[in-house]
DNA sequence: TTGTAAGCGTTATCAA
DNA sequence: TTGATAACGCTTACAA
């Protein structure tokens, strides 16, 4: 740690009476050296405790053995999400077959460029990247391979993404049905800065479903009050949006939030004040996580294969970084899940 | 990504007619050259898109930006305990003050060593590696800082842990305060393999917890049927694991697990099969995850810090990095807390 | 089979 | 303020 001085192939190398080539081969590829000097080296640079130095190798052979996974939030809030760990698991069950390592590129001292820049990795997942965030140019720049989730990024970068309209239409199709007029929907907080403006697409998709769904009614859209409020994924964020939004008079009777862990936070804002879901209030959500079937009353939501959006998106970039071809576009379907945090709404 | 060759200083210096030297100090400490010559190198650079190259800096400058957390089981695997993302998140809260990333470095195709010795990263948080484990001995020769959660490292290695016996020893006793006899432990899968034997630490400190309850309740030892299964500490093998326990004849009517997201499998499972938790068995953990107070019949369990855990280990370690003394072990309290999971025994 | 030597792309040293 | 030049530690043609 301190002062024991990094062993280094030259060491090994001199102890052996070998070059370091030799040396390197014993490492790397023993064929190509004579057993009786592989198994010297290979003792000595065991006794030595002899570590091959990661970023020097790395300088050479152009090959990390990690991918990034580059989020718009910072860390700590980006894991306050459950979604999350259900993308990271995506991401893992095949690092884990491919032999990759994963690191988390997110902002840190309010800047996140920095990271993106000098992130080691062979390529990166990015969550919610758009092409007109900075973070985009910058790998754009490193001309590294990246794949994008949650992003509508119409270029050559290949995108994996829910069918987030249908899914916002039908379940505010169900809301509807149900026959909620005053409706609270709670969306996303931007997250990067935009070089140009706020146009986050996978937020707009969605208010486009909900909207979609209002139109399609056939009432008279001033017949509702539909309000939108911008929120942290997050359990507290939930919780205290829901005592802002339902100690106002004219509450909603509905409330639509875009993650589920949002809406868990309200169910447990109400259960808390003796607020009854459904009957005083219909709670829903976006993605269908493990949280969503466990709470109760459990919540309808808007299944996406959140798993399997990670699974195909490391799968994509691996392929992309072993230099295979591969499929630009991938659009999972949605399903509306009809749990008991919804109900008609009490006249 | 495939042609476009990559730009690297030389080009800069090259198409603005300066030094290496002098790009390098635009790019890292403009103070050292003209104001002029530095405008002009960041246009180029700019215009080209340079970025410098980050194994190639991390090989002159020894400092990545970035601490590696050490997994004993795959990072899928991992994920699926929420207890995972409160330690992120605990270590994310200080990575987001200093500036650091995050890489996961764990087990992918049957392997951990290499990803041990080739992350690139300034240190490690490493959780339940105990001295005996291959991987410590690579952080040891790699000569690299790291800290250790959920570990007895008595070394040299700074420690962070909560009282695991104490906690266990409460938990058992309040299960045996409420009468039950026939106990089943849910107890961890062992991890990353042995150069000796089989003693995670961690396991053994909660088990000697549950023993000393029992031990000192005063009834006859041979009272009690105490049986421990091993388990992945996730929803999905607490749903199956109770479905096996529940199904014998002379099932418990407790069972206590080592880990929060176990023991709601298992209440789903009662739930799914008309069990009724705590009437027809006391159901409790350990962690106190966010799930926990969630679910219905809210979980008893054992409260420890799991987000200040990780907050202390990433403090600790990066305090080591940048040279400072620093506390060698860390000790949190664990806290019964006591919901609707479990109860008195029915005759 | 083994060794020499040339990169890899930075940053750091030290004259100029 | 600048710019050669020497590390940094490794891999890999190419020679021997």
């Amino acid at each position: 740690l301190k002062d024991k001085k990094k062993i280094t192939i030259n060491d090994i190398a001199k102890k052996a009476g070998v070059s370091k080539t030799a040396v390197s081969f014993a490492m790397n590829d023993p064929s190509k050296i004579s057993k009786k000097t592989c198994e010297k080296i290979m003792r000595i640079s065991s006794n030595l405790g002899y570590i091959p130095n990661p970023a020097a190798r790395i300088l050479t052979t152009k090959k990390t053995g990690t991918i990034g996974l580059l989020l718009p939030q910072n860390i700590e809030v980006s894991m306050k999400n459950p979604f999350l760990s259900h993308i990271l698991q995506g991401i893992g069950s095949v690092c884990v077959d491919e032999g990759y390592s994963i690191m988390i590129v997110s902002p840190a001292k309010g800047n996140i460029n920095k990271y993106v820049r000098n992130a080691v990795v062979d390529g990166f997942v990015a969550i919610g990247l758009e092409q007109y965030m900075e973070p985009f140019q910058i790998l754009k720049d490193r001309n590294i391979s990246f794949v994008c989730i949650d992003a509508a990024s119409p270029s050559d970068i290949p995108t994996v993404n829910s069918d987030d309209e249908t899914g916002a239409y039908n379940i505010m199709k169900h809301i509807i049905g149900l026959g909620h007029k005053n409706i609270s929907i709670l969306s996303f907080i931007p997250a990067l800065q935009f070089k140009e403006k706020e146009l986050s697409l996978i937020k707009n998709f969605r208010l486009a479903g909900y909207n979609k769904a209002i139109d399609e009614n056939g009432m008279n859209k001033t017949a509702f009050s539909i309000e939108v409020h911008e929120c942290e994924c997050s359990y507290e964020s939930g919780y205290r949006q829901a005592e802002k939004i339902l100690t106002k008079t004219g509450r909603p009777t509905a409330i639509i939030a875009m993650a589920d862990i949002t809406a868990v936070g309200i169910i447990s804002y109400c259960k808390d004040n003796g607020i009854k879901v459904p009957d005083q209030v219909s709670v829903c959500g976006f993605d269908d996580i493990l949280e969503s079937s466990i709470v109760t009353p459990a919540l309808t939501t808007v299944r996406q294969p959140v798993y399997e959006k990670g699974k195909k998106a490391a799968q994509l970039l691996i392929d992309q970084i072993h230099g295979k071809k591969i499929a630009m576009h991938t659009v999972f379907n949605t399903e509306l899940i009809v749990r008991n945090s919804t109900g008609r709404i009490k006249t």
